[in-house]
Order: C-alpha cells, then structure tokens, then sequence
RNA sequence: GCGCCCGUAGCUCAGCAGGAUAGAGCAACGGACUUCUAAUCCGUAGGUCAGAGGUUCGAUUCCUCUCGGGCGCGCCA
C-alpha cells in the first residue's frame, strides 16, 4: 500500500523516536519508556506539516516542562536527507516539522498508476462484513427515511470494500407477520370497493392509492372471480400478486437510486423453514425463556434490558422479534465475521434486547453493530410533510429521484452523519438544485475532462506513468511549486487517510466532506494556475496533476454513488 | 418517569476518533471572464461552541448535572 503521507509519518515518528532514546540513554530526560505519541497535522500552516505531540506526553513522568523536552529531543534529531527542512519547538511543547515543499508529490505517480485502487487499505483484511440496510416495508413504496438509509448504507458499504472488506448488502424482506396480515385485509377491502361492495379497511390497514392500483390492475386481468373465493386464500393470494409487484418495485426504484443489493432476504422464508421455531427451541434450551399468560418470553431483562420481551404469542405466532433473532443468528451461521445494521432512530429501543438474544445464543454481540440513523424530516410548501404510508400521501424515493436528482439527493444525504436530524426542504432542495454541493464537485470533474479533451486537440500528450523513469518523473513534478498546487497535491495525499477513518468510524460523510475539500483545492488551483501553457514541461507536470485529482474524485463518486459528468 | 440522539456564525452543517488563533457552504457586502467551462475564484463581515461543574499539560471533542429539541419505552414491525 502506497502512501505518502503514512509513511511520511512513520519516518517523522522514528526520527522522533531515536532521538527521545537518544535523551534517554544520554541521561538527558528520565523516562522508563517512550510514550504512545502521535504525529499528527496542525491546523495551521505556520506550525509546519506535522507535528509530534510527545514532549507534553512525558512532561509528567520527566518531571521537566514540555517545552525543554521537546528541545531536548530536536537537538538530536538527525535530519540530514530526510527532507525536513526545519524542526521547531512551539506552543506548548509541540515538534513541528516543515518540510520541502515537494514532500508529497510523489503522490501523483502513485494515484495514476493505481488509479480506482489509490486509497484502498487493508485494515478490514478480507475479513466478511454484511451491511444490512434499507430493509423497508414490502407492504408500499419506500419513503425518505428509506431513502436515507440506502444512501448511508450503500455508501459505508463501498468505504468497507475500499478499507479491505469483503462486503455483502443486504435487504430484509418483512413479507411476514401481522403488517402482512393487514396488508392482505387491506387489499382485500379495496378489492371489494372496487367491485361497488361495501368495505372497511382494517384498524392499522394500510390507506394508500398503491393499494388500490394493484387491485384495479388485478380486476382488469382476473375479473370479480375473487369474490366466491374463500376470504383466507384470496388474501393469501392478493397478498402474494402486491408482494411480488411491491418488491420489483423496490428492486427499480433503488437501481435507480444506484443502490444494489447482493442478496433480498426474506422473513417468511425463516418461519417456513423452522428456523424461527428452532431459535426459539436453543434459547428455551439454554433457560432464556418462560411462558406467562400463555406466551413464551424473553428473559431480555438478564442482559440488561429493561423488561422482558415476548417471543411467542398467545395466539401461537411468533413475534417480530423472534424472527429476527433467527435473522441474526442465521447471518452470523452464514460465516460473517462481521454484522452491520442500518436502523432507523425509532428502532433503537431494539438495539439491546437483540444484542442480548445473541449473548444468550452464545454468540459475540461485539460482533453485530447497529447504527442508529436519525430520522428525515421532511417539508414541503414550508410544512411537514408526513411519511407514514398508511396516510398514503408520502414522498417517495422515486419522487425523490425525480425531482431533485439521484446525484443530488445521495451526495446531500451522505453529507451528514448518521446521527444528526435532518431536515429535508423539497422545494428547497428543487430549487437550489442549480447551487447544490454536488454541482460544485461534478464541476471540478468536468472542468478536467474538458481540459484533457483540448489538450487532446492540441495533440498535447499526457504520459502514461509507467514511460516516465522516476528521475523524469521528479524533475517533471519540482515544477509544481505555486502555492495553489502544493495545497492541492496535499490533498490528494489526505485521502488514504480518509478512507481509513471513514471506514473505522463508519462514516461515510467523511469522503462527502473530503470530496467538497478536494474540489474547493482544484477550483482554487484552476483560477491561478493555467495547465495548457507554452512551458512544455510545466504543462506536462500539470496535466499529471490534475488527471490524479480526477481519478481521486472519480473514486469519491463512486464510493458515494454518484456519476462523473465529463461535460456539464 | 426511564432510555437513546442532537444543540457550534442569521440558515444548513464540518471540526480529522483530546491538541495550538473554532472552519466551510448558503444568505449579505466588495472585487475577478479578449486566456483550458464564472455551476468558479479572491476578499469583507459574522461566535459566550446551549449553560454549569469535573477529568487533563491541554476540552467544541471525554464524564456528571441543568435547560431546549427529536425519537423510543406494544403479545406492531
């Protein structure tokens, strides 16, 4: 793994290491060993390009101030050939490296010859990680929050693959229990309104206009012959016909979204196939459960949780809950190391009773992390727009896509973290479509393939890295030296660093914001440096340039999901 | 009542998993296109990091409490 700037930081790290040993051995400074210190970049740019922390670190056990520990440490410090320029000693007790200004173009060689590969880590070390997310409702079209959720997930699972997991997305069907049972009588009741008979829809049934499309359709193909059907199996059946259009639906509507899933699966292929009863029997087995006015229960309250929680109902069926232990334990009996759920804020109250279900299967709860995403407020004409199917007026992830753009909405949505509380203004979002975000870094984009494509036409060739010996290749690179381009080619550097943070913070807004970072540095870059120049050489070194920016955006876009204009 | 999330510029949010003088975008104001796309750039203004304690050499960041907002606490999912 290629990386500039982490191995700039183990060089500083053993320069500063050495020369604290150095102090130690001398008598200098009384320390029993070197403290966990790190190097890292300060926010100013007076303070150099790094700084090392350690002197504040031992001020403590050295009984002596930061500030002359870390003086002690700089005069030994052997800088000769490291590219350091100038080591100094500020604030409180910080090391600060200043470094040649070149220190990190080497970047550039890299990033064009490992190209979507550049900022791949191997923390995750191919270990198999699940990201189960969007999991919505089969029973209707997905909402905002849906939206949301599959912007996020299909985001974190993209900066898992590039940390070095091997990652599968899945989607849990809830095509059982009683929401299916309602859905079943709902359809039911628009079946026969729609054939002039008088019906109710139930008490937690299900409002929307999609319901009664799928039953106009259904009566256009198959007529009224429905009605001397027994009332069981004609539910059985409607349920059946909507759940199959329902999750086909799905299927679009997220591959419009630019989300795919490896695998859909389904909750009532748990039940058909005993595992639900099974897990249910291992916990009985283990002594988690005891029955109580005539349903079986949970002892949750043994880890932790607050009340107990039924598994089988009075009537015999199981509950949600127990299917979902059976979900859990099945994914983890599928061989993955490593279980990740997207829930939304309302299913939080979930997180501890399912993490105790596995404790007392015997497997690590460690190993399942449940990611708690706030919910997506929404307004239209200045008011809250409710979400809830039931009301059947609720903006859907097609209308989403359709007005405001696929590109716009999971850039917007991955700009913040899961756990914020997002408000999200339609018109708003509709109207400003021209100054969204995600404008400004397409643009960098195709600012670049536009530059590219004259120098095409002006029979401008940019080399191909591996037909640049390594000493052209620096002599080519020293010529960036203009503010604008070292801040930029820094930035490039920054982003195996983002990766690993994203991925070990779980944060895929991290690349959103990055992604904004990188392409402020390039417009800034643009608006001073011309690439298309009479100075061949220059020319060269920056059409390098900003072919590696490209690359690197193209490998944000494709971790967050959105497209790479070459025009706009 | 109990639990979880949030509170940073007028608005929407960052703040690199404790670091130095808290940053962007939008909105406001002033500049920059005969030159690779002005969907851009440069500058000005804007702050009691909700409040109070604590831990630390150092807190926007960690802990406790208070206030304010959101969401949960079903034999629904």
């Amino acid at each position: 793994m290629k990386d500039v700037k982490a191995k700039m930081r183990e060089n500083l790290k053993e320069i500063t290491v050495s020369a604290l040993k150095k102090a130690i051995d001398e008598g200098a400074v009384n320390l029993a060993g070197i403290p966990d210190f790190t190097i890292e970049v300060p926010q100013a740019e007076a303070h150099g390009d790094f700084a090392a922390n350690v002197a504040m670190l031992a001020a403590r056990e050295a009984k002596m101030p930061p500030r002359k520990i870390a003086e002690i440490i700089k005069d030994r410090m052997e800088i000769a050939g490291t590219g350091i320029e100038k080591v100094e000693v500020a604030g409180p007790g910080f090391i600060n490296f200043h470094l040649s200004p070149t220190w990190a173009h080497g970047v550039i060689p890299i990033i064009l010859s490992e190209k979507e590969n550049y900022g791949r880590q191997d923390i995750g070390k191919g270990k198999k990680v699940q990201v189960e997310f969007v999991s919505a409702n089969p029973t209707g079209p997905m909402h905002m929050g849906n939206a949301r959720g599959a912007a996020l997930g299909d985001a974190l699972a993209s900066v898992l693959e590039m940390a070095g997991y091997d990652v599968t997305r899945e989607f849990y069907i809830n095509d059982a229990g009683n929401q299916i049972e309602n859905f079943g009588l709902s359809l039911e009741a628009r079946y026969l309104e729609l054939l002039g008979y008088e019906s109710q829809i139930p008490e937690g049934g299900y409002h929307g206009e999609d319901i009664k499309d799928h039953m106009r359709e259904l009566i256009e193909k198959e007529g009224d012959r429905f009605l001397s059907v027994d009332p069981a199996e004609r539910r059985a059946y409607f349920i059946e016909y909507a759940l199959k259009k329902n999750i086909e639906r799905m299927k679009k509507d997220l591959a419009d979204f630019g989300v795919h899933f490896d695998v859909w699966f389904s909750e009532r292929s748990l039940h058909e196939s005993g595992k639900v009863e099974e897990v249910i029997r291992i916990l009985t087995e283990r002594g988690y459960t005891y029955e109580k006015d005539g349903a079986l229960w949970f002892k949750a309250t043994e880890f932790g949780v607050p009340k107990d929680e039924v598994l089988v109902r009075q009537n015999g069926m199981p509950t949600y809950f127990a299917a979902d232990i059976a979900y859990h334990k099945d994914k983890f009996d599928r061989g993955f190391d490593w279980v990740i759920d997207i829930w939304g804020a309302d299913h939080h109250g979930h997180v501890p009773r399912m993490k105790g279900a596995l404790a007392a299967l015997g497997y690590d709860p460690e190993k399942l992390t449940i990611i708690i995403m706030q919910l997506v407020r929404l307004y239209r004409n200045g008011q809250i727009a409710r979400m809830s199917k039931r009301t059947g007026r609720a903006v859907t992830l097609a209308d989403l896509v359709d007005e405001v753009g696929k590109d716009a909405a999971r850039f917007f949505f991955n700009l913040r973290g899961a756990d914020t509380h997002l408000d999200f203004d339609l018109d708003l979002a509709v109207k400003q479509s021209e100054e969204n975000p995600v404008y400004y870094v397409q643009y960098a984009h195709a600012r670049i393939a536009s530059i590219l494509r004259q120098a095409a036409e002006q029979k401008v060739a940019v080399p191909e890295v591996e037909d640049v010996p390594p000493a052209e290749m620096e002599r080519l690179l020293s010529k960036l030296t203009c503010e604008a381009e070292i801040d930029l080619i820094k930035k490039l550097a920054d982003f195996p660093d983002v990766i690993r943070v994203a991925a070990s913070t779980l944060s895929p807004y991290r690349i959103a914001n990055y992604t904004l970072e990188l392409a402020s540095a390039f417009h800034s870059f643009y608006n001073v440096c011309r690439v298309l120049t009479s100075d061949k050489d220059l020319t060269t070194a920056r059409l390098l340039l900003v072919k590696a920016v490209q690359q690197v955006l193209q490998n944000c876009f494709r971790i967050l999901g959105i497209s790479a204009p070459e025009r706009m």
